[in-house]
DNA sequence: TTGTTTTTTGCAAAGGTTTGCGGTAATGTT
DNA sequence: AACATTACCGCAAACCTTTGCAAAAAACAA
């Protein structure tokens, strides 16, 4: 309300000048020990907070950087906005999240409001309607670097940080041959998903060339609940050593199934999958998995932006490599 | 970069005063048609944005609310943004999401980046360690009211927004005892908790009336693990004919205990739970739960939020209410 | 024509901070 | 004693917008 603690204040109070109130505060060498201890001492005292807006209006920069999500909630995002809020804390930083609900023209205003609140940096993640990446441009020309993350356009115009699909793929078959898995049933989404394809080109081609031996049954399921239909009927077809999953939403189907079962993990039968890690610590006993980490996105994330806010622009995509979390369930 | 777009430069290139476009943009009735008419043109033309920082010095208040949880992901608080982004952004705030990883210091910290933003309004799910309100009071004096929600301070002086924790409470004492359930172990989350007291309080009661003959055996817990350790001593030493959890964190591990001890749900044990929902989908057969949607008390914290940002000072608590959702594990 | 009202526009201050540059006083150098 | 340095500090402009009030212009009345 009554705005009493302003340099301003501070100043009068001290018999000083407002700007040396502002270097004392800031530790500029020009002002003198003592004075700037008197500024220190009384700021403290009267809980001295500077003024944002007056700072920014002056600097012409906030320390705010916009998230753009198709939405917070689901498998995936909170996560990653989770790992960037702490990493870009550590940087002074806050975060303003928009979410788009897969609309390109709310994710227009979004953008516009970032570049009305001079927005330090943006992240994106593109809305599947999004094609335009004109004002996406228009925000990048204006002074303020976007990144896009996870949902990334064809362009090469923007740096881009996506998850590494193809290294997920290939640790995932890596870990089943490691373990001696002989015969697989090994659930993948919607084939139309470049997600999808990435990650089964890589499963598969390990182990044809490492393991060619090894029985593959490859499956694709579009929902929780297809994914559980599949896996029971499979397993009651045939006694498989070991279940992959793909993504969170498949194991959990399958996990259903195994339950359902009644199959002792590991020894009935083995149980993998690639997820961001909170399903698989749900079941006793835990999922191992290949963590693909909404947490480390969201840093490396940071990081990108981070650089394009300094000056550097690197281009090209940046990918997060994913780590085998062993939890014995295979 | 440079700031081609301001009052000042449209005000030069139609030989205007400043005033003049600035109420001529926001359609003042001083302002000759023709004159808006032209201002409009050019402003539309240069792709005029307001500056947000002046504005925001100028009249002393942002469109922005600021958001303390404990941590965004996790169970709960992820679907209270979500819903709270989807009411805020229709009513042109945005918002700015803090985590304060149950640490009041950081809680601390946080408040005042939100009184330097000179937010419009701020919600906070209090940190378990929280016991000193005067940042709160603070922050709230300073003309910035908060609005405390799901872990919300017993304190009366400030609105307070969370589930009906009390019908919940009864609610799930009702179902177990329409089910028939004689033997109940009961899991809580921390008694320190606001939270776990009313829920345990309307739970205990309802039996006290209802079904008094029920023996309840009530155990709380700080953590997943916790729950799991308490869950499986417990199934150890007695047989109950049910296992009632008072949130997700807490059926997580009890769950775990269960499947540890591979007893068949809802033959051999009944579970019942408080929860939003996702995690009851993933087990086998599916868990009873009653539901108390993180997007509701996000929409409806947003509502009270808004009434104090007006004038009103609304008091006490509000509830969202909570329903049944039969999956057959009880 | 002169005076009065209405319509339209501009002036200037305010909001709090940062920062280049100029100034004063104290200290050091010959 | 005269001059050059160094250590401190303050002035004032700038960032961009909003807004009370005064001023100018136009319209109207007498």
């Amino acid at each position: 309300m009554k705005s009493r603690s302003t340099l301003k204040h501070i100043a009068e109070h001290l018999h000083l000048s407002i700007s040396t109130v502002s270097r004392a505060l800031k530790d500029h060498p020009d002002i003198a020990a003592h004075t700037k201890q008197k500024v220190r001492e009384l700021a403290d005292l009267i809980e001295y907070e500077p003024n944002a807006f007056a700072i920014q209006l002056r600097t012409n920069a906030s320390k705010v950087i916009g998230v753009i999500v198709p939405e917070i909630s689901g498998y995936f995002y909170h996560a990653f906005i989770a790992g960037l809020e702490d990493e870009a804390r550590s940087w002074g930083y806050s975060l303003m999240i928009l979410q788009s609900g897969n609309d390109p023209e709310t994710e227009a205003a979004n953008l516009r409001l970032c570049r009305m609140n001079r927005a330090a940096g943006i992240l994106v993640a593109a809305s599947s309607g999004t094609v335009d990446l004109g004002p996406f441009e228009r925000t990048d020309t204006a002074g303020i670097p976007v990144v896009f993350f996870d949902k990334v356009p064809e362009s090469r115009q923007f740096p881009k940080v996506s998850m590494a699909d193809a290294e997920a793929g290939f640790l995932s078959a890596d870990t089943l041959i490691r373990k001696g898995r002989k015969n697989i049933l090994a659930l993948f989404g919607d084939h139309a998903l470049s997600i999808t394809r990435k990650r089964l080109k890589a499963f598969q081609g390990t182990f044809q060339r490492h393991a060619p031996e090894t029985t593959l049954t490859i499956r694709h399921a579009r929902s929780q609940q297809e994914s559980r239909q599949i896996t029971f009927d499979a397993l009651c077809l045939e006694a498989y050593d070991a279940v992959f999953a793909m993504s969170d939403e498949i194991l959990a189907g399958a996990m259903k199934a195994i339950l359902q079962r009644r199959l002792r993990i590991p020894d009935d039968i083995g149980v993998l999958a690639i997820s961001t890690g909170l399903i698989p610590s749900l079941y006793e006993p835990e999922i191992s998995y290949i963590e693909t980490s909404g947490e480390h996105l969201g840093k490396r994330s940071f990081e990108i932006l981070h650089k394009c806010m300094s000056k550097a622009t690197p281009r090209g995509e940046f990918l997060v490599p994913a780590t085998l979390i062993e939890k014995g369930s295979v």
